[in-house]
DNA sequence: CGTAAGTCTTCTATATGCTT
DNA sequence: AAGCATATAGAAGACTTACG
């Protein structure tokens, strides 16, 4: 058996394979082709001397020897990470400044940030939770360094997940009777889930009008939850009491929306900082698509 | 020591078969 | 029929070896 035991490039598509649940899509978060990751995963196996993946219908699962490599496997590539980051520590103290939606930043992106602060001890994040609107503008007059948001490819942002926007209401907002408009509740202008939740409406030809609007999330989430009306968000962070409630009120399909990492286009102070930021977030473009056990 | 040729490794593209 | 894993052929790059 050559040295190393196991190449890392092979632990790192492991676990994603593990985590994606197949290999089609731990291709597209390790950017190759899923007859590559195939074939890496028999090298793999090779190298482990067992094997490390078995399927369940449709579904790869990790065998028992599988699920004990992917363990070792975080391990490694942790300490990797951290090997890396050491090297570059010196050259790395100062603050990024990253802005986000409120969802975002309070379901997702705490995860990331401790991974990437792990690493980087001598960073500070500033982390700015506004409406997408506020976030643009900060970015535009240099007070953030990064921000992600929901809307629009723009060129120069990296795409970093697609989330389902689904109708969200609570059971206890019946379905309007035929003719009767739907109350909404919904952000202020502008606002990329207002506009395409009006759009798929006036669409489909069906009245609505606006029960709330609020420039604050938690009031509408709270206002929806209450019964007040229907909101259009992805279901990231949203209250127990919403529930997907397209089908029941028969209202239309929304295309999913798309989160977007854009950095200022201000190339100074922090770059190097931002950057890695970026990187850390890119490469991991860990947007959950869908938790296991969640329901439509 | 430097370079050219041969070999090995690993990728993509495409086809195929299995499962739901 | 759609979605997925995998088999295979060929291409590209990395590595090794032989030679001047």
């Amino acid at each position: 058996m050559p040295w190393p035991r196991f190449d890392l490039p092979l632990l790192h598509t492991l676990v994603a394979a593990v985590d994606a649940g197949g290999l089609v899509r731990a291709a597209a978060r390790v950017g190759l082709t899923p007859s590559a990751v195939s074939l890496q995963m028999r090298r793999l196996e090779a190298q482990a001397g067992c094997a490390l993946l078995r399927k369940q219908g449709r579904r790869l699962v990790p065998t028992p020897a599988g699920e004990r490599l992917v363990s070792y496997a975080r391990r490694l590539l942790q300490l990797d990470e951290e090997a890396h980051a050491a090297l570059q520590e010196d050259a790395e103290a100062g603050v990024v400044r990253l802005g986000a939606p409120q969802d975002v930043a309070e379901r997702w992106l705490p995860g990331e940030l401790a991974r990437f602060a792990r690493t980087r001890p001598r960073v500070r994040l500033e982390v700015v939770i506004e409406r997408s609107a506020a976030l643009r503008e900060a970015l535009a007059g240099g007070r953030l360094d990064l921000a992600l948001l929901f809307g629009e490819e723009v060129p120069g942002a990296a795409l970093l997940g697609e989330l389902p926007m689904e109708w969200l209401a609570s059971a206890a907002l019946p379905r309007p009777a035929r003719g009767e408009p739907l109350p909404l509740v919904l952000f202020d202008p502008p606002c990329a889930f207002r506009s395409a939740a009006i759009a798929a409406l006036d669409g489909a030809g069906l009245p609505w009008r606006l029960a709330l609007t609020s420039p604050s999330l938690s009031v509408l989430w709270a206002s929806a939850a209450a019964g007040l009306g229907a909101t259009a968000r992805t279901p990231l962070g949203a209250p127990a009491a919403l529930r997907p409630a397209g089908r029941r009120l028969g209202l239309p399909r929304l295309a999913p929306v798309r989160l977007w990492l854009h950095r200022t286009s201000d190339r100074a102070a922090p770059a190097a900082l931002a950057d890695a930021l970026a990187k850390a977030l890119r490469d991991r473009h860990a947007v959950p698509q869908r938790r296991p056990g969640d329901r439509g």
